[in-house]
DNA sequence: CCATCGCGTGACAACGATGTCAATATTTCG
DNA sequence: CGAAATATTGACATCGTTGTCACGCGATGG
């Protein structure tokens, strides 16, 4: 008869003690540093510990101590957008002083599967769940606050619900692309946005309008493009605008995704419109793209900083953080129109 | 005195067995879904369990189920790195087919953090564990391995324990570039390379090296610099090799920040030399680099469906998978010598 | 010399769920 | 109609840890 299986079960704190001929409370306050445990017990007891190759049931300790975990639960898009990246690197990083660990989740821009994924990490008890959210209504998450459990939302305010959250100045940030490309002379200006219904992509219309009706602008008006939600989308929507006569002298994209859509669109052209993109990105210095830029790993950091402080007991009103944008200019934005 | 503190504890299912009036192992099977509940009494608990807000505790019962959670680690370096988020992303995607979740933990590049970390996952109990080492020496995994964790390396093979890994063809897709750029004339070729003591970096290395042997070309030897860590050095290594008589006529990079960084060092350049960089990224298209390719988020697939296959009891010697790898000709790794 | 103190230790309950097994209630069938 | 089968329910132990409390012992101090 071999032996078919040399997986052991993991030695448990019941055996280091009968191990070291202690009391399985007495091997508990040897391997936690607590007080009052003489150095031979100590030892001992780590020595057969070391032995069996012991290693503590964070489970079981978590339940005994209430049922929570070290856990922060994110729910956003998919890590391959480096938006998404770079705020769970900055949670990442902020969680870690504290010794918490981040699960992340993929909600594929999903509002049932975001749900489901909620519900997953509560059952897991998170000591704190931030979300980036893609559903719309974030109500049932309402009766869940109460039960002391933070939420934090991330670039996307709550709805129907207060909550802490971490925003960017879609408004201010787009408005001022807007007066920059009103200031190097353009006027027909495109306007290549996302899906109306998100937040951001709201607000950062209402800036580049916003700026537009300001400068007494309408010129720009057969040139908007929006609910634009993909890189291809992007592309074939950029083309399109190029063919249009007058073509426009100018192009505002609203995020990521939908600037490196455009920079595709337009490669090769000898003379190409002026370009600005809302999110900066790697590799926009090589490729001369003026972007309005933010902070994306502190907005992660600043999120996990507020999720940490309401673990840590803080109570009081939902608070708005928001994260500061500049224009670096870098070429692109500065083209006059032709 | 005014109510301070409107948290309330969550509800256990004690509490909704009360008030459905039944006891809490009808409550139980009611909320799981086990056979022989009559169904007046199941609805009973179930209307309990809503208006209490019960949500089960996962920890609770992973520590009846057998101390196991539904969690898989990963530890790998700094996600805002596109090749980690890529990975991640593609990991992530298949566990969450099993009902498995993600549970992420960022290295620094730093062995004693790394194992660390290794340690926080063991003690909460994972299913399995990946790992995109900073490390060399592994050899301490070992007893793990024995407890039933399973281990799986991505990128870079363990050392000192036979695990499962899945690896890039590194020394194929190496010398596919030397053979690019000479088939393209170049005979001065740099090569650009990160730590040599990191296993990929050799592999690629030594690509390079055995096409330019087979070749019989040794004019390329002047140029190689290696332990280039960063973005910023690589572009202070671009430009110095530049300034040299004669100048390499082509470059070699061998992982997308040192791309990164000689696109940095050559913008601007009249008349640039051709580069060749392994890893593709993000905009590589819009810019015209050509790149040896691989698919990292199918690297990050076949690790997790290795580790699902252990978590399901698979058993056997240690599995190595090799991602293949592409050369994308965009146009600047076609450009000839000047 | 005895009361007091602090140290080291261990017995036991508890966290919130599920598995086992036994006890009823209900149905089925000869 | 009674026996056997089955459906429904509950009491209790259990997972591996930590918190509470009590105990024995040597040292301290009046």
């Amino acid at each position: 008869m071999p032996a078919d299986d040399v997986t052991v079960r993991r030695p448990t704190l019941t055996q280091v003690a009968a191990l070291a001929g202690v009391s399985l409370k007495t091997a508990s306050r040897a391997l936690n540093q607590e007080p009052n445990v003489a150095p031979a017990t100590g030892r001992r007891v780590r020595d057969a510990a070391d032995l069996l190759g012991y290693r503590l049931n964070g489970i079981a300790r978590e339940l005994r101590r209430g049922a929570t975990s070290a856990l922060v639960g994110l729910v956003s898009g998919d890590l391959t957008n480096p938006f998404y990246s770079a705020v769970a690197s900055g949670i990442e990083r902020e969680l870690r002083q504290h010794g918490l660990l981040l699960i992340t989740a993929n909600n594929d821009e999903d509002a049932m599967l975001e749900r489901s994924l909620v519900d997953a990490f509560l059952e897991r008890r998170v000591r704190a769940l931030l979300v980036i959210p893609s559903a719309d209504d974030h109500e049932y998450l309402a009766i869940e606050g109460n039960h002391g459990v933070p939420f934090v939302f991330l670039d996307r305010p709550p709805d129907g619900l207060a909550a802490d959250a971490v925003l960017i100045d879609n408004v201010g940030g787009a408005r001022s692309a807007g007066e920059h490309l009103l200031a190097a002379g353009h006027r027909r200006i495109a306007l290549v946005a996302d899906l109306v219904r998100m937040a951001p992509q709201q607000g950062r219309i209402d800036g580049f309008v916003g700026a537009m009706r300001a400068a007494g602008n309408n010129a720009w008006e057969p040139y908007i493009r929006t609910d634009v939600h993909d890189v291809r989308h992007a592309e074939r929507t950029v083309r399109e605008l190029l063919t249009l006569d007058p073509p426009p002298t100018a192009i505002f994209t609203t995020n990521n995704r939908l600037t490196t859509g455009a920079l595709r669109g337009m490669r090769g052209l000898a003379d190409p419109p002026a370009l600005l993109g809302f999110d900066d990105f790697d590799l926009a210095d090589v490729l001369g793209t003026t972007v309005v830029a933010h902070d994306m790993t502190a907005l992660g950091r600043e999120a996990a900083r507020l999720a940490y402080e309401r673990i840590s007991g803080h109570t009081g009103p939902a608070r708005t953080i928001v994260i500061s944008t500049s224009i670096i200019a870098r070429g692109s934005g500065e083209r006059p129109p032709r």
